[in-house]
DNA sequence: AGATAAATAT
DNA sequence: GATATTTATC
């Protein structure tokens, strides 16, 4: 995504934002710290910026919080200007938790989940597979495949079920046994024997080459074998069968898919030409049958980032080096840069950014008692794309941070 | 329900 | 060692 577009993004979330460039630039700068970036940072860094920059980040926002807060109490102007995409969060004032990535496989979703499922069929049923053949922007693998495992749990209900099962429990009539509302479906699981099978094949191969030398290995690679049940085998899900007596209906099988259901109220009138082929092609599947085809919604599209790669961290520009001079004209100047924007520096200027600032040791306003990993918490509420923390079972923030 | 971690496979 | 898939857990 170009550097421009993928800030005003990050900043219509709200997302606190530093650009990073390999070369500074003078216009560049500005620009960016007009667009809403906090800062404007040059490669490489410092080793003291990569230690503190947290605590400035962490400043930021509780200084943000602050203002906000005030904003409300003495119902200043600046109360309501509420974010594009923030909505029906901000009226919760309460708990304003951001579901960044969360992707709500509406009825559409899983009906192009199951067109992809169905046309690659059982041999090439993978969750990489799946996402090329649906080609959405924004829906990555991993989202698929945890779709995937659900239906292939059976675990999944489309919204309108869920709605529907929850009116029906409220109800009181506990009727105990929900009907499957469909038959087992294969389609979709994991890989068949294949892996198996060759292995034994291979061995079968070894042993007409030469017994003599596979012996030893052969035993191992029986491991998994496909009927031997009485060795211990690591990993074997394709003998794993699928319990179809289980659940209320198959996610496989789509119910019916209402012109309303448009979750998330973005309402999103789509005519679908895409599924218009397929009439008598679908009736004779029992998972697609019933089947009504609706409007066709592009994911929930705003917040879903996609993978890990995706940080506001970035631009190339070319220009002059970052001297005191340079940063001396922008504290100087009255322009707009130092109007929306609270710091510029750039490497030379460490120590402006850094004077309220300690090192590690000392506290934050507001940190007392918080640990670390809170405040990691905290950051990836911050809705940064993403946070990216590994599992820092006791690393140290500069570590995390150059990692970042 | 969906994301993410962990285990396993390629 | 990098990716992908599957399973477990949050």
């Amino acid at each position: 995504m170009p550097t421009f577009d993928l800030l005003a993004q990050a900043v219509a979330l709200d997302i606190i934002s530093l650009v990073v460039c390999d070369d500074y630039n003078e216009l560049e700068a500005k620009k960016t710290l007009d667009m809403g970036a906090y800062l404007y940072l040059k490669k490489p860094f410092d080793e003291n910026l990569v230690t503190f920059l947290w605590q400035f980040v962490w400043r930021k926002r509780i200084q943000k919080e602050k203002t906000k807060e005030g904003s409300i109490a003495d119902n200043d102007m600046g109360g309501e200007n509420e974010e594009q995409f923030e909505k029906k969060k901000d009226v919760s004032n309460t708990e304003v938790v951001r579901r960044k990535d969360y992707t709500k496989w509406t009825d559409d979703l899983h009906i192009k989940f199951m067109k992809a499922v169905k046309q690659l069929g059982e041999g090439r049923c993978y969750p990489k597979e799946i996402l090329h053949v649906m080609n959405l922007p924004g829906l990555t693998r991993m989202q698929v495949a945890s779709h995937l495992q659900r239906c292939r749990r059976n675990n999944w209900r489309s919204p309108i079920e869920r709605k529907n099962i929850r009116r029906q429990s409220g109800q009181g009539s506990s009727s105990v046994s929900h009907e499957p509302k469909s038959s087992f479906q294969k389609i979709g699981r994991m890989p068949n024997l294949q892996a198996n099978v060759s292995n034994q094949q291979r061995n079968e191969d070894q042993i007409q080459r030469g017994p003599e030398f596979s012996l030893p290995t052969l035993n191992i690679n029986n491991i998994f074998a496909q009927g031997d049940l009485s060795i211990q085998q690591p990993y074997r899900p394709q003998l794993k069968v699928q319990p179809h007596y289980l659940g209320i209906g198959n996610p496989f099988y789509y119910p019916f898919s209402s012109a309303q259901n448009n979750i998330g109220g973005e309402l999103k009138q789509q005519h679908n030409p895409i599924f218009g082929m397929l009439g008598s092609q679908e009736q004779e599947d029992p998972i697609m049958k019933n089947t009504h085809y609706g409007p066709n919604s592009v994911l929930n599209s705003e917040d879903h980032h996609s993978e890990k790669e995706h940080n506001f961290v970035l631009n190339v520009a070319k220009g002059a080096t970052n001297t005191n001079a340079n940063f001396q004209q922008y504290q100087g100047s009255n322009s707009c840069v130092m109007e929306n924007c609270d710091v510029y520096f750039s490497l030379n200027n460490l120590d402006y950014l850094f004077q309220n600032l300690g090192p590690l040791g000392a506290n934050l306003p507001n940190e007392q008692d918080s640990e670390f990993d809170q405040v990691y918490s905290d950051d990836q509420n911050l809705g940064s794309p993403d946070a990216n923390l590994p599992n820092e079972q006791g690393s140290e923030f500069d570590q995390v941070y150059s990692d970042d």
